[in-house]
DNA sequence: TTTGCCATTAGCCAAAAGTCGAATCATGGC
DNA sequence: GCCATGATTCGACTTTTGGCTAATGGCAAA
């Protein structure tokens, strides 16, 4: 139990190269860093869950098991203590704003030099919000359904979020009960939970709310 | 029978202004214009399928009953005779490029000045594809998942489009039923052959399958 | 006219989805 | 230690889905 005052960093990306360099660029910034690997939805679940006191949380928008803002709404809601930086292929300004708007507190483009990247780690870990050079966020204000749908998330204990994604991905039940290595009966419970939560009425509208955090236009009144 | 020269036009717009503000451009280009309305999917299929010989139809991304390209991809491989323009709030490059991508023949932002789109309408009924300034298509290849299901949407009868669509709202059979004003069987019958058609096994991944021709970010790989 | 195709409906059946109530288990507070 | 809370689990039951067969009428092309 000898634990000691060094930082805790969690890097999510399905791409192991990119989380070495990932790795590589925080040794650069921190001493003696502590850095736990996630490649997946449920391996980042069970690492955040595990290590609440974590300092910071890098996360890819694209990942298996989730895709889109939906991780980062959920992880950024239920843990608000973890600032989370979003780190991704995709560079647009809408897709950066977005995931401001979700309380990333940084978002790093996956083509920034090394130097780049150490300067936003640093920047963050002194509590700045850091955006790639030429971005500002003008207004603040998510769009009210996206917002909605991220509370309901953020509400979902993480077997129902874990169970919300594989609706999303289509999968009967009876197949999410077998990779869950659960009942299909449990299944069932869970998403009659989401449901609720939700306020959708069956797993199609509960999987269209969940598409509209997936990265898309902005839609344009006219 | 004294069927004349005119050309005919068919606007399919929710907004009634904006149908007006297009029905006096194409006035003001084409004499005597013969001018068809459509402000849903249902009026649009309507109009199409009783018009199968006319000239151009100026379709807005967003209407009632569809939303995305859906309808773009269904309409310009059902009636591949009929130029389509694209008219939509949204003019970002990559909703461009894949609007011609699948089959339109040009694209006016709604923004546009009058000017600008009677000199659209102009181009387009000469044959030219028509985009606005500064736009250039590079790479023309759909991305294959997507073409794949432009491709089964065009296989599906006018009725199973529709229910298509109302499932994509997460709607019941019963309640698809009642709106349609049939027996819950013909539903039942329509959402089989849909889901032969687009090779699923269910409803969700069908719905799934629509959402990817809805306006979304193109995913860069890293 | 004959031949398809489409739309419509019914009926039957198996599978999947969704609801309810209840048992178990862990965890944190008193 | 004990209790309250909430997460997870599950079985039983009802509703919805989806597949299959079969029959009807309309409509358009060969």
């Amino acid at each position: 139990m000898t634990q000691d005052e060094q930082s805790t960093f969690i890097v999510a990306d399905d791409h192991p190269l990119f989380r070495e360099a990932l790795t590589h660029a925080i040794g650069n910034c921190v001493n003696g860093a502590r850095i736990l690997e996630a490649d997946s939805l449920a391996t980042l679940q069970d690492v955040v869950e595990a290590n609440p006191g974590a300092d910071l949380l890098f996360l890819d928008l694209h990942m298996p098991g989730v895709s889109g803002f939906s991780a980062l709404a959920y992880i950024r809601n239920k843990h608000e203590s973890l600032p989370t930086v979003v780190v991704s292929a995709m560079d647009e300004g809408s897709v950066i704003r977005r995931a401001i708007q979700h309380g990333a507190s940084g978002f790093i483009p996956k083509s920034s030099s090394i130097r780049t990247i150490e300067s936003a780690i640093r920047a963050v870990l002194e509590g700045e919000v850091w955006l790639p050079e030429g971005v500002d966020l003008e207004d603040g204000a998510l769009d009210s359904e996206e917002a909605r749908t991220a509370a309901a998330l953020s509400s979902l204990t993480p077997h129902q979020f874990r169970v919300l994604m594989m609706l999303s991905e289509g999968l009967l039940n009876k197949q999410i009960a077998f990779q869950l290595g659960v009942s299909e009966a449990t299944i069932k419970a869970h998403v009659t939970a989401i449901l609720r939560k939700m306020q959708v009425t069956n797993r199609t509208q509960a999987v269209l709310a969940v598409q509209g955090l997936t990265a898309k236009k902005p839609e344009l009144e006219d």
